[in-house]
DNA sequence: CACGAGACCTGTTCGC
DNA sequence: TGCGAACAGGTCTCGT
């Protein structure tokens, strides 16, 4: 479920706390682990004891990391595939993919819910030692496609596990991918080291485009997974094989790039450039 | 360095 | 209806 924008969602959603409660400003009193492998750093015991009336300061974004900087050192947590985030009521009995629950000191409950286990959760004191490897924010001003350009160039790999490739760029994932190439009308196995200035710059505007509008919709819903988002309704090529593309008609067709489906309209995106 | 295969998990949907 | 195969928003490790 989770790219850059409905991370950026949760994120908000968590800092708001409409209709729930604001994480800024709440203390976690101790926390329960059912599924403890969630704990990538440190071991799963002194996790517990750090995270013991820490003081939730903020909830930031970071790729698709959510950051969370405490009162002394700071919670990351990845959702992967399948991960959601939500505040609810200490009363509310507990769902069957929810295996991280933080109780906060109001009745309350931040809860990490994960239906295949992917996901992920750091304590650490300097969270550059796993943020550092991250390429650049794409909405990020210092993000131009002069940037993007200079990147490109330095590989010569297929574009699209390029721009999956998270020390490459932060924040991009199969949707928004698919979705940013079907607009710079690039086809995703063309080499990096290939493109023209002009498209280059359509692969930029692409990127902002479906990302900015991503954001605007509050992410894509998709399955069971995670629903407060709205941009599955604008969907060019993503999960649209067989159906018409919104530019030439052309049936959009599945194809698999470095092992992930992918869509893509024959027409629109030609494999070879000219 | 670039790339494919396989692994980590579980749930839904597809095809016969 | 039933059952296995394919597929799913992500990323890591290994071998070529």
């Amino acid at each position: 479920m989770p790219e850059l924008p409905e991370v950026e969602s949760i994120a908000q959603r968590l800092c708001e706390g409409t209709e729930t409660i604001p994480l800024p400003g709440r203390k976690i009193k101790h926390v329960s682990l059912y599924w403890p492998r969630h704990i990538v750093q440190p071991s799963v015991s002194t996790f517990r004891r750090r995270m013991k009336d820490r003081v939730i300061r903020d909830v930031r974004r970071r790729g698709k990391f959510l950051v969370f900087p405490l009162d002394e050192g700071n919670l990351l947590i990845h959702l992967r595939m399948s991960g959601d985030l939500t505040i609810c009521p200490a009363k509310k009995p507990r769902g069957s993919y929810e295996h991280t629950i933080f109780h906060l000191d109001e009745p309350w409950q931040l809860r990490f819910s994960d239906a295949r286990k992917f996901g992920l959760i750091y304590y650490l004191k300097d969270p550059g030692r796993v943020l550092n490897r991250l390429g650049p924010e794409p909405l990020d001003p210092a993000f131009t496609a002069h940037l993007l350009a200079e990147r490109l160039k330095k590989h010569q790999r297929m574009l699209k596990p390029l721009l999956l490739d998270q020390r490459f760029l932060a924040g991009l994932g199969n949707i928004y991918t698919d979705e940013a190439l079907h607009y710079a009308g690039l086809h995703p196995r063309i080499r990096s080291d290939s493109l023209s200035q002009d498209q280059v710059e359509k692969l930029w505007h692409g990127i902002q485009t479906t990302l900015r509008e991503g954001l605007r919709q509050n992410g894509a819903s998709i399955d069971w997974v995670y629903r407060g988002g709205s941009f599955q309704n604008q969907f060019r090529v993503y999960q649209r094989t067989g159906e018409p593309c919104p530019i030439c008609s052309t049936p959009i067709e599945r194809i698999i790039v470095g092992q992930r489906g992918t869509h893509i309209c024959p027409h629109c995106q030609p494999e070879i450039t000219k």
